[in-house]
DNA sequence: ATGGTTGAGGTTCAA
């Protein structure tokens, strides 16, 4: 019985409902998990995903910016949207599901960019990533409950050396500067959970989950970065049969600047 | 040399 999980930040989902129905149509996720929806709940194409089958939705959405949504075939019911730094933002929310007798809460995040300057004196949006991670590190894989869980999202940093496309070039760019990597790592150990990309694929192989829109030839050039993650409590790794990377999105018509990131389990 | 592009919602911010 294979269950499938898909991550994708999709930068407004009513610009890309287009690409995004191509994309449930061939893969047929039973769940997917949407960052930067950049709409109002009330804004969200729920007619365009019941119509796809994805009939069960969790959104959490604003005005313009950020808002995430999580879209399922079968039942999920919606845990809670935690506000982490107080600032209001839409950026996290949590949903409980069962699935071959397992009860499993899967928390879908948008951690904050940070800006450009790597200095929360200077800049106040690093000092919000940077406190945003350190809310994260409370978040347990196991709580003890039986409760399985899995942590997806752009989680916008890329932790390892071959998570970049140049590890020395990068150490002072947001999103890989060592106060970053060595917080999430934090986030990693201390909660207990499982890096399934990379329980896969290990370094030294490169993995990105991201081109940036700026780049003349994205392909050619190939400056990627992974910022999109898929963790899960170790429980579930050994069911984990297949992790997909579909760099193939980001060449789709109108792109989002991040591709969906595919997970299989077979209970 | 402080680039380059995209999206939302307005003539600018966030990424």
């Amino acid at each position: 019985m294979t269950f499938t999980l898909a991550t994708w930040n999709i930068n407004s989902v009513r610009l890309r409902m287009p690409i995004v129905a191509q994309f449930l149509t061939r893969f047929q996720p039973d769940i997917l998990c949407l960052q930067e929806i950049k709409c109002r709940d009330e804004e969200f194409p729920y007619e365009a995903f019941r119509a796809l089958g994805y009939v069960h939705m969790a959104v959490s959405g604003q005005k313009g910016y950020h808002g995430v949504a999580t879209v399922a075939k079968a039942k999920i019911d919606i845990h809670e949207t935690r506000d982490f730094c107080g600032v209001g933002d839409k950026r996290h929310l949590s949903v409980d599901f069962e699935h071959a007798g397992r009860n499993i809460r899967l928390h879908n995040f948008y951690v904050p960019a940070g800006g450009d300057e790597p200095d929360r004196t200077i800049n106040p949006k690093f000092g919000h990533k940077l406190d945003f991670i350190e809310e994260m590190r409370a978040m347990r894989a196991l709580d003890g409950t039986g409760r399985s869980s899995i942590l997806v999202g752009d989680l916008n940093i890329a932790p390892l050396e071959h998570d970049v496309w140049s590890h020395k070039q990068l150490l002072k760019i947001v999103s890989h500067t060592p106060v970053e990597t060595d917080g999430l790592k934090a986030v990693i150990a201390e909660g207990g959970w499982s890096d399934l990309m990379r329980e896969k694929f290990p370094e030294p192989q490169k993995l990105y989950t991201w081109w940036s829109y700026r780049a003349k030839d994205w392909d050619a050039a190939d400056k990627g970065r992974r910022l999109d993650h898929i963790w899960s409590s170790p429980d579930l790794a050994p069911h984990v049969t297949e992790i997909e990377i579909l760099r193939e999105a980001r060449g789709w018509a109108q792109p989002s600047d991040h591709v969906p990131v595919i997970a299989r389990f077979v209970f």
